[in-house]
DNA sequence: AAGGATATTAAAAGTATATTAAAAGAGGAT
DNA sequence: ATCCTCTTTTAATATACTTTTAATATCCTT
């Protein structure tokens, strides 16, 4: 697990970079804002601790750039000004946490864990729909079946969203209609007709599982069983 | 400041070693690629000098396993050999800087120098992003993919920066348009799409693999995918 | 086998993106 | 200052891709 740790002085960034390492944390450690802006944003961390009064920035607006970049990762922020309205300000500027100086070591650990957990048990807070062997990344939108990565258009992509956030339930056309098309009542269109038959060339065709399902008179299903 | 100097010619190793501890260097000397390579891993050096002919293994191919499994320690090649390809094939296996033999003793100082303060500044990223066989050299302002050296002017270059620096993600034409020309609103210019063409043209024209690709109604992604 | 439901295909209509060339701008050399 | 070269921007055109429509084929139920 990799933490960056965005500190100046020495005393405390060393002595959180023992008790990390310690804890087999790989750390590295920024002395200034502008080089903890430089590390944060070119690589992918696990954790940012970040004090607040640090050379070079302030620790707020480092806060919110970095968050701009990396939404994902989150950030522990360190101070020994530890008045509410300091509190709410770190909050707003995106931080997840907040741990006032000092503190107790075994705290830090706690909250760092507690955040790593957090975002890993939720990658970019759910950016990965999955069904038996398919996925579907929210973010690149591109579906994966086996090892076969699936280009999608945005409408096969909704279509296909949408099944994924409701498996093993009978979607009727009706409903896809209005999910997908905005069609709130019924014109004569067959659009989902014709893009089920897309979604199933690009997801269906080569498996010998079908996953979209027709049921008569009723919809379609996302399912692995039959 | 530790050096570790991996040379197999005694009269130049032990001419570097009186040399930089006279500066106060602390050096080591190993005189085969596999000592070397022993010392390397097991040790945190600030530098590492390593020749490219060495007896026991090839000077290429050691400094990519030092890099792989230490990525963060700059590597200065030193060699007889200074045609453009070595150069070349030297940057590819990740050395951080190059120098002929015979060199000037003030010469290799003033580049160790260099490589260990922009190493502790930034022990992380270097000044080097990478993409799988795709360099960005920060400093020298140049990209490499294989073995082939990619100029590129300041707008080109910004825009793989940013690229590079946001792997695999969906990057729109809105935000590239901010980031990268500072448009903050929508004008009619379609500067990002003229400027993906030539970034195009001179990364992924000659290779099979296309690095950039685009996502229609969403953007463009550096990808290795699909 | 008939009739309704679903599937398939192809073409048309609509948009987004790619490419090219020329114009405008910027910097260096003489 | 002038020329030259390289970069950046604009604009026009070409191509590619997506979405929708519509016509036809196939399947399923009775």
């Amino acid at each position: 697990m990799k933490i960056l740790v965005i500190e100046d002085e020495l005393q405390v960034s060393s002595f959180i970079k023992q008790g990390l390492e310690e804890q087999s944390f790989e750390v590295e450690v920024a002395y200034d804002g502008n080089i903890g802006e430089r590390l944060a944003l070119s690589r992918d961390y696990d954790v940012i601790l970040l004090d607040i009064v640090i050379p070079g920035i302030n620790g707020f607006d480092l806060c919110n750039i970095i968050k701009k970049e990396k939404p994902g990762t989150p950030i522990l922020m360190l101070t020994t000004l530890s008045t509410t309205a300091d509190k709410v300000t770190g909050f707003n500027a995106g931080a997840d946490d907040y741990l006032p100086k000092p503190f107790e070591f075994e705290e830090l650990i706690a909250r760092i864990k507690a955040l790593a957990r957090r975002s890993t048990m939720n990658p970019a807070s759910g950016t990965l729909l999955r069904f038996h062997d398919m996925k579907l990344d929210l973010e690149k939108k591109i579906a994966w079946r086996e090892e076969k990565a699936i280009k999608l258009s945005a409408k096969e992509f909704s279509l296909l969203e949408f099944f994924m956030r409701h498996p093993e339930k009978v979607i009727s056309r009706a409903e896809l209609a209005e999910k997908i098309w905005n069609i709130k009542f019924e014109t004569g269109t067959n659009v989902v007709e014709v893009y089920i038959n897309m979604l199933r060339n690009k997801i269906d065709r080569d498996f010998h599982q079908k996953y979209i399902q027709t049921r008569i008179g009723l919809g379609y299903v996302l399912t692995n069983e039959i």
